[in-house]
This record gives C-alpha cells, sequence and structure tokens, in this order.
DNA sequence: GTGACCACCTGGCCGC
DNA sequence: TGCGGCCAGGTGGTCA
C-alpha cells in the first residue's frame, strides 16, 4: 500500500501533445509496470472502444502490466497479449491513488491492483478513450496504422512531407495538426515550428519550398526533443504538491503571447483561426 | 482524395 | 447573484 497520492499530470497541460504524453509514459512506467489488475470500474462506457465494457474488465483482470510504449499520442499499456490504446485528447490524465481515496466527480476508470494501489483515469470532459486490441494488431489492426511518422523518426524528411502535401491546399496549420500527416503535434506546437520556419500558418500547405518542408521536420523535431526534455508544456495546472508539472511554456515563444512583442521584430503577435483553431503567429516574420 | 462542418463534453468567462 | 450563451480543443464521422 503506498503512503501518498501520487497524481500524475500529463505535462500538466490541458491539452496533452506528443511531449505531455512521453511525461506521463515515463511517469507511469516507473511507477505501475508489474502490478497485476484485480479488478475495474467503468464509470463512463463510451471511453471503451474495441470492446464491450463487460470484455473489457473481464479480459483485463488478472493480467499483468509488462510495458508501457507509446505512439504519437497513443499510451500503449501492454498486458502480454492483450494491449490498451489510451488517448488522452483534451483533458484526460492518470492518477495513482490508494484503495481508499474517494472516488472524485471526473474519474471515469479505475483500475484496482492486487498491491492495494489502484490507476484513475481522469478526464474533465470525457473525450479521451481507451482501446483494448490484441498486442499483436498494435500495427496492423488498430487506430496507430492511421499515424503518420513522428517527427523524430528517419524516415520523415522534407521530401516525404512535400509528397504527402503536394495536392493539399488547406493551410498548412490544418495539414500538420492531422495525425495521418505527422504524428504528435497538437496546437501549441505547430504554432511554434510554424513560427521557426516562418510560414505563414494560412499558407496553402501545397506552395512550400522543398527547404520550407525541410524546415518544418528540423524544427518539429527541435521543438518536441525539447519539450520531451523540459517534461511537456504546462499551460494551465492542477493544484497539487506532487503533480509532475512541464516547463516547456517557459519556451514558448508564440503560443499564448497574443500582443506581446515577437522576440525578433518585435512586432505584437496576432491571434487568428484558422480552421477553427486558436492560432498565434507574427505577421511580420511569419510569410 | 480533399475540405468543410459537426458532434462529443464541460469549465470558465462574459454580458445581462 | 444567477442565468444563458459562447468558447476552447483533438478526433472521427458525414457530406459535398
Amino acid at each position: 500500500m503506498m503512503n501518498q497520492e501520487f497524481i500524475i499530470i500529463p505535462g500538466a497541460s490541458n491539452m496533452p501533445e506528443l511531449p505531455e504524453v512521453e511525461t506521463v509514459r515515463r511517469t507511469l512506467e516507473t511507477l505501475i509496470v508489474g502490478k497485476t489488475i484485480r479488478d475495474i470500474d467503468v464509470f463512463y462506457e463510451r471511453i471503451i472502444r474495441g470492446s464491450t465494457v463487460t470484455d473489457f474488465i473481464s479480459k483485463l483482470e488478472g493480467q499483468t502490466l509488462s510495458s508501457i510504449d507509446r505512439y504519437g499520442k497513443y499510451l500503449i499499456f501492454i498486458f502480454g497479449e492483450l494491449t490498451i490504446l489510451s488517448h488522452l485528447r483534451m483533458e484526460g490524465k492518470y492518477f495513482i491513488k490508494n484503495l481508499d481515496e474517494p472516488k472524485e466527480k471526473h474519474e471515469h476508470i479505475i483500475f484496482y491492483f492486487t498491491d492495494g494501489s489502484t490507476l484513475r483515469y481522469h478526464d474533465t470532459r470525457k473525450f479521451g478513450t481507451m482501446d483494448l486490441i490484441l498486442t499483436k494488431d498494435i500495427f496492423t489492426n488498430s487506430p496507430i496504422i492511421k499515424q503518420g511518422y513522428e517527427p523524430f523518426n528517419e524516415k520523415l524528411t522534407g521530401t516525404h512531407l512535400r509528397s504527402l502535401l503536394k495536392n493539399r491546399k488547406t493551410a498548412i496549420k490544418s495539414a500538420l495538426l492531422d495525425q495521418t500527416v505527422m504524428s504528435g503535434l497538437g496546437n501549441i506546437y505547430v504554432d511554434e515550428v510554424l513560427f521557426l520556419s516562418k510560414l505563414d500558418p494560412e499558407r496553402q500547405a501545397n506552395t512550400l519550398t522543398l527547404k520550407q518542408y525541410k524546415d518544418v521536420v528540423t524544427n518539429a523535431k527541435k521543438v518536441l526533443t525539447k519539450a520531451v526534455e523540459l517534461g511537456g508544456t504546462t499551460i494551465r495546472s492542477y493544484t497539487s504538491s506532487l503533480g509532475v508539472t512541464g516547463r516547456f511554456q517557459n519556451e514558448l515563444l508564440v503560443h499564448m503571447k497574443e500582443k506581446e512583442p515577437c522576440i525578433i521584430c518585435l512586432k505584437p503577435i496576432t491571434k487568428i483561426k484558422v480552421n477553427g483553431r486558436g492560432t498565434y503567429y507574427c505577421t511580420n516574420c511569419q510569410k
């Protein structure tokens, strides 16, 4: 039995992207790998996909967590032949608590381990999902097969990105948010990548030069690598002295910087909407 | 194949 | 103070 309540926050951001999910993975890996599920409570059934809730519970009971991986924004909990693909969407987060801790309002799934601890999935907006699949199907028959390469993958090059976007007339910002193009980028980091690449977020995706596609890939790697090192971004934190908080918010150059001076030209950062997404950029530096 | 729009969901914010 | 309406966001589905 644990003596303290651990609160796991995905980089403490309210919008987990690849770095925040990686922070959660690393933290959970040290705390729950090797534990065996005794029971599961599902309080909000729509989170479960790929199986009935009854199957989800019955198949996982007695299973031991062997490892936790990640692809893009998906957490991959591997229990031998079974795997849970967990997507945190907007506000999903995991807590590890003692058995006797009362259930909080937004805790929708509780995994009870045989050692008396619990893993609790908390999601204010109920957008998150958990797919129960066969481990052998992870890369052949699961939501992950639709994902594009992560920026860290050597196969993701400027040439590859150009081939994917050559017919896409949508805004480059929208294209980069498409996880089938590049896996792991979300609204925050796309703004940063486009700023470093000096690209107008509304620029048509198929109009970039090869050098600009290469710059996007290079800067995506740079931004995500730095963000992973710093544990992600905390834009809205939660009260917890034990929380795992990110520090990348101190490195943000444009996101959430509306009206603040651009670090290059000192002109105020502008906020617009690109296909409904709040978007921050410098109208002077990004063309 | 592509783009636009909508639904999902709830807390926070704003105006009345 | 309380109420209603709007906004934020990632993804999947539908339709043109």
